[in-house]
DNA sequence: ACGTCCTTGTCAAAGGTTTGCACAGATTCT
DNA sequence: AGAATCTGTGCAAACCTTTGACAAGGACGT
């Protein structure tokens, strides 16, 4: 039944074909140094046996490798998957095998898996939000890296630049009538996240509105849902939370405390993940991680050793958790 | 800053250790006929020049590789996230590497992507659920191969087995009162929803209960809003849908029509994929997907060559979506 | 007629590892 | 004491491909 039959070598296809195995060879890898006549016939030979290179072979001796490597902290985070969908499309293409490691965020996790990845990839597209910088050099030592959503100096980056679309979101909410709104952060150490606030609260010192820092959170669901209380003790009538999983949990947590969204607060989230799924529909910011994701690849395929920073611009998505403040 | 230093081949550890190539393999590969004292001097060696076999060499000559493939349908679906990451969790303690393909249902980039795997890994943990037999028999002659969530006699497989769970729930609902209930159904060539179609079908048949089966669908989140019509229509109390994400969006669409569940109808999922993000919370049944990847992972690094399958008993998860009908 | 150049194809080395076989020395058995 | 066995190590082939060097043969210019 599984009677795997040994796949054809080049030496199958010379023998077959009646020729040497260096011009089999040379019919797929430099075309043009065999006669027409010659490399049609190989071809048809090769193609009768099924033959197909044997990347081992064929790495062992170029020293590159057909993969890459994609290493994020939860691959369960529909940001990821679809930059991962993104990145598989752009490397099929090229037969590019792509290698996914998830790694709960842990240091050791991560170093093992790009250990690992390092000798069979071509390179790492690494999100690592919370890793320390000094580590990442160290890493980028180990194997080719492009970072995604973080920028390390002189090593490639492809990130999400909301900064525009959160002001913008900001101003809106303000010109709805929020004077007090605030932030819920994500995990302290994200690099992301750091952006975010930052973005937000230089915001709201601009236009002199005042702006409720809370505590950091993990990012899970629950962290949402317990920073309702929070919320409400506060008595703002906005929040913006670092993205859209929490701003789910903080709908969830208001409903649980009879309040509603947007009546008694406005939500906003970010990465547009959950369009679908929440009641009612966020208000959030795009992560464009398909964007990322195809363009991190490609940059790993390249080759051009270009170590800049390339963000991809978000926009802004209206849906139904955004309101003006009841008392306006 | 990105130069990269050749990695210490054994050639290098041999030399510098005083002894032959051979010798130095051994040490790594098969220990025991080694002396304890070279073995000792070798390994102090290795760990200063940071040696680590390459993979390609040997993969090259042991015919073997250490990685795994895995191929879903759609890697955006939490079912599979979650088995990811289970089945990452058994290949690490192996060092094994997996590929991740996500093949959109595509028929051609199945048998792409198994192509392209079959050459650099070990075996593939496939879910086809719409593929073809022939097709998957063929793919199977390819590369090792572990089915997930369908069965094909004589290749190995793993799947969540859902009958009894969706049995007790069928009861449930007619011991809650309902009389008329509609199945819901997924892509109609879905192994998964045959099963969970006859499954329902029959129990409905054993209890003397009228069942519904409603137009089949794509599995999407918009189907499952758009069949909210057709479930007035026909005037049951209770859906059970073919999966959370369809359940999910029926919940939207009734809402979207005016309709409250569970008090105007009862709403029933599977695989317990969206507990916290739906409201109400979805009674479902446990998807099993860490299990399940576990299993199969475990099942292709094995190498015994069972062809059986093997069935996870899922679980009834009780929440909010159900209830008796109004009319009870 | 001879040297030059081009085209087409072959030879052989290289890449890093595993492993069957051979060999030397030490130990045990008869 | 000599033979048989065992232990520890080295040699070299093999895995399959790519690629630089090179040879044979024809076309061409002088």
């Amino acid at each position: 039944m599984s009677a795997r039959t040994r796949p054809a070598t080049l030496k199958d296809v010379a023998e077959a074909a009646g020729v040497s195995i260096s011009t089999v060879s040379r019919v797929f890898s430099s075309p043009g140094r065999i006669s027409p006549e010659t490399s049609r016939r190989v071809r048809e030979v090769a193609s009768r046996l099924r033959f197909s290179p044997n990347v081992m072979a064929r790495s062992l001796i170029t020293g590159t490798s057909p993969n890459i490597g994609l290493v994020v902290p939860d691959i369960s985070n529909p940001y990821m998957t679809t930059l991962l969908k993104a990145a598989q499309r752009v490397s099929r293409l090229q037969s590019t095998g792509i290698f996914v490691a998830d790694t709960d965020d842990s240091a050791d996790i991560e170093r093992e898996v790009c250990e690992q990845f390092a000798q069979q990839s071509r390179g790492v597209v690494l999100c690592a939000p919370r890793m320390s910088t000094s580590h990442i050099r160290e890493i980028s030592q180990l194997v080719p890296l492009v970072l995604v959503n973080r920028v390390v100096e002189g090593i490639p980056s492809i990130y999400t630049d909301s900064r525009a679309a959160l002001r913008e979101l900001f101003d809106d909410l303000v010109e709805q009538g929020h004077r007090r709104i605030a932030y819920l952060p994500g995990p302290a150490a994200s690099w992301s996240n750091k952006q975010r606030a930052r973005t937000v609260t230089d915001r709201a010192k601009a236009l002199d509105v005042e702006l409720v820092r809370l505590d950091p959170t993990e990012g899970f669901h629950a962290d949402g849902v317990a920073a309702a209380a929070a919320v409400l003790k506060h008595g703002v009538t906005a929040v913006m939370a670092f993205d859209d999983v929490l701003a789910a949990g903080l709908v969830e947590g208001l409903r649980r405390l009879g309040k509603s969204v947007p009546d008694d607060v406005s939500v906003t989230g970010h990465d547009d993940i959950l369009s679908e799924l929440v009641h009612p529909g966020l208000t959030t910011v795009t992560g464009q991680s398909d964007r990322v994701g195809q363009l991190a690849v490609a940059r790993l395929l390249d080759g051009s050793d270009s170590d800049g920073a390339v963000g991809v611009k978000a926009t802004v998505v209206r849906r139904l958790s955004t309101a003006p403040p009841r008392t306006a």
